[in-house]
DNA sequence: AATGAATGAGTCTTCATTCAT
DNA sequence: CATGAATGAAGACTCATTCAT
């Protein structure tokens, strides 16, 4: 849960066999997609913001679906990787007293993450629906991986009396949801507003264990 | 709050100068713009799949882009409109002796909606990104109607004691996405599950009023 | 074995609901096909001399190749046409006294066939062996179809004692070479020159018939 | 009429200078252009079969055609050669006694070279049509030097009464027919037959000769 | 109102060719 | 000599839109 951040670096420092014309490319793209969307962009565009002759593109990537591939293949392995930790369970019991400690890490962890990557998170989610490959992928990765591996955590903190006795699933959907939801309204629907990160991190985990309502006295 | 859900039927029915092929043309339109996107569908498609010549589509549409538009703003104004009901305050008195049963109401209401129109709902947030006038409307709508309203209920019931103290819009967003995780992983993610809507419903609604903590003994 | 014997015309008056536009199109692509090779030929050429837009090509032929297959296949279901005919050994029979009777009728009728649709001919020629399907369609329609009759009116004249006793194949190449040689050099190879055909046609079967050696004094 | 007949290897040979890397580009578009035709075929195609770079065809070669014409040009002038011998006619008078036995030499000589240069044989006759300076080329080799040479020699045999008073060039073409004929038939229509060679070969003499009607009794 | 042929700008992709290394 | 990244013109094909019928 470390490591450079930045993704697209990530990406370039890690192929050291990229050209430069190809991280042009790349940034273009991903600007493009993210911007107006992958159907709507066409590669014309995007060589011409990447300064870079049209078939320059076709020369690295074979088709145009192929270099989003190559753009959102890096996003969806690199988010999803802490969650496939083999050991995460021995982790869970060494560095977290509590689930609420497991989840504040969690939380500034992906969200720092995400945060950093905004524009390739926005075309993960605008695609996936559409692109049958990548939706697979999700499925697989997310579906199997993540959330074995989350329903074992839910169930380790349902055991020690920390969590209700809701269906994993349930409780695993809440907190995601009020993560992505966070994260969409931060920087997709209202980015022009003042966020005071941590406090809004701090209330949102505060809600996820406690709910909304004042609790009853005894 | 009443009336028959069913956008598309609302939509045919209200407006009783629809031919049959343009009735055809909106529903072949939903289908295919829901299935494939708006950029990726085209027009002929729409045309072959309703069974019309490809003519009679821009006979009653301008553009492509105006049918999107007639299948999208009812959509968003019928979604809005229980939430821009002048005198919500005083039903709300009336009605909903708690936060809890409100939230219930609302939610009940608005799933059963937003389920029986699916397909327009996931075009809805799928093209919202990349269509401004779109995002404006929805802003607009969202953004000052909606956001407003809701924060007057959302201050009614803090000072009545029932709600914590966290900042109005917090607390929206946290409910929000609550439901509309639920949405999303319920008709787009995971439709393939046995879903038991009633059981996830309450469990939502519990965990969003108290949170997945096991509560302290007093 | 009559009829107008331009295929041409007779595509477009055999398929009335051929456009003013189509038939330009027709046209224009067997013009260049010839000229220039299908390969070579590009639709945005031939939309430019048939006078319309390049789309108009693919609104009646959805590929390059359905375009040229709908010029070469009426061609060869043509040309083969009179060998097909079902009673071809009587009418044999009852016609042609002899083999030369028969030979001579035969060249005579494909010969101003194929010089009347020269173009088409120099395509096909040059098309099968790119075109795997035009080759099978070729092999079946020649390969088991007209040899078979063919070797069929062989063996017939062979028995009456009129031709010699070769393999029925081997004669049929040495005649169909000599047509065919015919028809490319006096129309693709040396079309400048001033042929008198009958003459030509007469010494051809004659030479088929009884070769080019001087026969030997009894 | 000697020497190794395989034209690659002769070229291989001949240029000295030929790099391993132009031996394998020369062997690569020969295969292809044979297989796909000129147009059909990429320079980038020949440059991974050929298992070099793609420059590296156009240091050899300045353009495309270029290497079309390096594979063409040596053919077209090898396959003439035995008939431009200066002194053909005393060759012919001293060496075949008569104008069969002529004709045998000539036809086992040009059969056998065909054979082993089919793909060679292949490109040359499709390419032919389309490329105006190979026509040229053609015309004025086999236009006037051959067939002059080939007149002279049908000329010499009806004057010693061999040869039927036909007219020269309707005997070449005859001739020519029954041997272009049988290598086309036999190497490209129907390559997979069992062709007993030497007997076809005879055969097609023999009626080139004395036709295919069985002689008049005298 | 409905049609569908026609359009031509635009799409993704390929290609022959160049040139710095 | 050899490479292979880069080019941009050209290729086949698609698309939203128009218009005469």
């Amino acid at each position: 849960m470390n490591g450079p951040d930045n993704l697209i670096e990530e990406i370039f420092e890690q192929s050291d066999e990229l050209t430069e014309k190809q991280k042009k490319i790349i940034l273009a793209a991903i600007q493009s997609f993210a911007e107006k969307g992958y159907a709507s962009t066409s590669t014309s565009e995007i060589a011409k913001s990447a300064g870079v002759a049209e078939g320059t593109i076709f020369r690295h990537y074979k088709t145009k679906k192929d270099l989003l591939y190559s753009i959102i293949e890096p996003m969806l392995k690199k988010f999803i990787a802490p969650f496939v930790i083999k050991d995460m369970e021995k982790v869970l019991n060494e560095k977290h007293a509590s689930f609420e400690d497991f989840l504040r890490a969690m939380i500034e962890n992906r969200i720092s993450f995400l945060s950093k990557n905004m524009l390739l998170f926005k075309i993960l989610i605008q695609e996936i629906p559409f692109q049958p490959e990548l939706k697979a992928l999700f499925k697989e990765h997310i579906g199997t991986k993540v959330i074995t591996r989350f329903t074992q955590v839910v169930e380790h903190y349902q055991e020690k009396g920390e969590l209700i006795d809701a269906p994993p699933l349930t409780i695993i959907r809440l907190t995601a949801s009020a993560i992505f939801g966070y994260l969409i309204v931060r920087n997709l629907l209202l980015p022009e507003l003042d966020w005071d990160d941590q406090a809004e991190i701090d209330q949102t985990v505060q809600m996820i264990m406690h709910g909304i309502a004042v609790p009853k006295q005894a």
